[in-house]
RNA sequence: UGGGGCGUAGCCAAGCCGGUAAGGCACGGGACUUUGACUCCCGCAUGCGUUGGUUCGAAUCCAGCCGCCCCAG
């Protein structure tokens, strides 16, 4: 008998051509996209068609189009719980959150992963570019092929199980592949563009989403120079992000960055580019992939944001929770809120969350 | 009131022995990007406090007026 596997269908070109390739595995799938949000909670109006609604209607074509069955799981209060609610409240108290990371450990792979278990599928699929690997005793989170479109850095915070249970297929496929697939197979979205943005925040303004989703303003505060003196007014705390330049409307004749933030004073305090740079980060609630605790200080490479090159270190875990990192070189605006990822070359060893 | 100095874009600021408004910051737009940022590219004063004058031509020279700063009584 042919194993089974749900598709996570977002209707983009990659999940597609996941769901294609699974099937050209004889595997039994199904494809479905999840419902995320309501329109009106995002801000938009019941009959605005673009993003979600569009999304799923290219997913449920595409679905067509393989011949499998196809359905919408709804997990608006998961998502509203664990993905929308950390945002909101990480900026509130001046952290910067990743809600693509949170989605993934709190959504795909695991509301989904216990669904497909309900209803007998052993493995959820998705369009991610990483791959997973079986060594020894413990499954394997590896870098996508494709360098340029590797996801790995939002995926570490599969557990050994969901891992045993999650299939990547278009880990060993570069980007232009999929799209030349897609394109041959006669997809609708062989060429929709890449998505991005918070996808629950389609216009871009995540601050104007929280204000209204707390249905209040953030009060504006002061900011503060590296001195202590007021230099000029904020707009709300939530309105900026570490190592940030632009909108801070502070002309000192060089470029200004928010350097802090601190949410109990309501304060931001700004500097130059050096005032951002620092060698060592403390991450929390840590995942380890690789090794089940780490007992030596380690060499590795870290990154501590998505689009970021991964930087030597030296990694020690410190507390049962909780890893210090040191890095070679100074890292330009290490950011609360953001994840620390640690990598032995392709391999993700873990990461955890940066205080 | 007398003496001195200064008024160029939202901020700072060059130009000032006349020849048709540098630069930086800020701001706006775009590129990049499946998080927030960063970065890169493009744009940004028909006008130099104001009114006249001299001149082929004035931010630049001259005069009046307005405003601000400093010193002195």
């Amino acid at each position: 008998m042919n194993k089974k596997a749900i598709i996570a269908m977002s209707g983009g070109v990659d999940s597609s051509v996941a769901a294609l390739i699974m099937q050209q595995k004889n595997y039994e799938i199904i494809g479905t996209t999840l419902r995320l949000y309501d329109n009106k909670d995002i801000g938009l109006s019941n009959t605005h068609t673009c993003c979600s609604l569009k999304d799923v209607e290219d997913a449920r074509k595409a679905a067509y189009k393989l011949g499998i069955p196809y359905y919408v799981f709804n997990f608006i209060n998961k998502f509203h719980e664990n993905v929308i609610n950390r945002f909101v409240q990480g900026y509130c108290t001046g952290n910067t959150p990743n809600p693509c990371i949170d989605c993934n450990r709190y959504i795909k792979f695991d509301a989904l992963l216990k669904r497909a278990k309900e209803i007998n599928f052993e493995y959820v699929a998705t369009g991610h570019y990483a791959r997973i690997e079986h060594a020894g005793s413990r499954y394997l989170l590896k870098k996508g092929i494709d360098s340029t479109k590797d996801q790995s850095y939002v995926l570490y915070n599969l557990t050994q199980d969901q891992l045993a249970h999650t299939l990547f297929p278009l880990g060993d496929l570069r980007k232009s592949q999929v799209r030349e697939i897609a394109s041959e197979y006669g997809f609708a979205n062989a060429q929709k563009h890449d998505s991005q943005d918070i996808c629950f925040v389609p216009d871009g303004n995540y601050a104007a989403f929280i204000e209204r989703y707390l249905n209040k303003k953030c009060p504006p505060g002061n900011f503060i120079d590296t001195d202590g003196n007021i230099i000029g007014k904020h707009n709300g705390i939530i309105n900026y992000t570490i190592g940030q330049r632009k909108k801070l409307g502070l002309a000192t004749g060089e470029h200004c960055y928010v350097c802090e933030k601190n949410s109990i004073n309501n304060t931001i305090k700004v500097g130059n580019e050096n005032s951002l740079l620092t060698k060592k980060l403390i991450a929390h609630d840590l995942n380890l992939i690789a090794l089940p605790k780490l007992d030596f200080p380690l060499r590795l490479k870290v990154k501590t944001r998505y689009r970021q090159i991964e930087q030597w270190a030296v990694a020690e875990q410190i507390g049962e929770d909780t890893m210090q990192i040191i890095f070679d070189e100074s890292q330009r605006a290490i950011t609360p809120g953001q994840a620390a990822v640690f990598y032995d070359g392709d391999i993700v060893i873990g990461g955890g969350i940066i205080e």
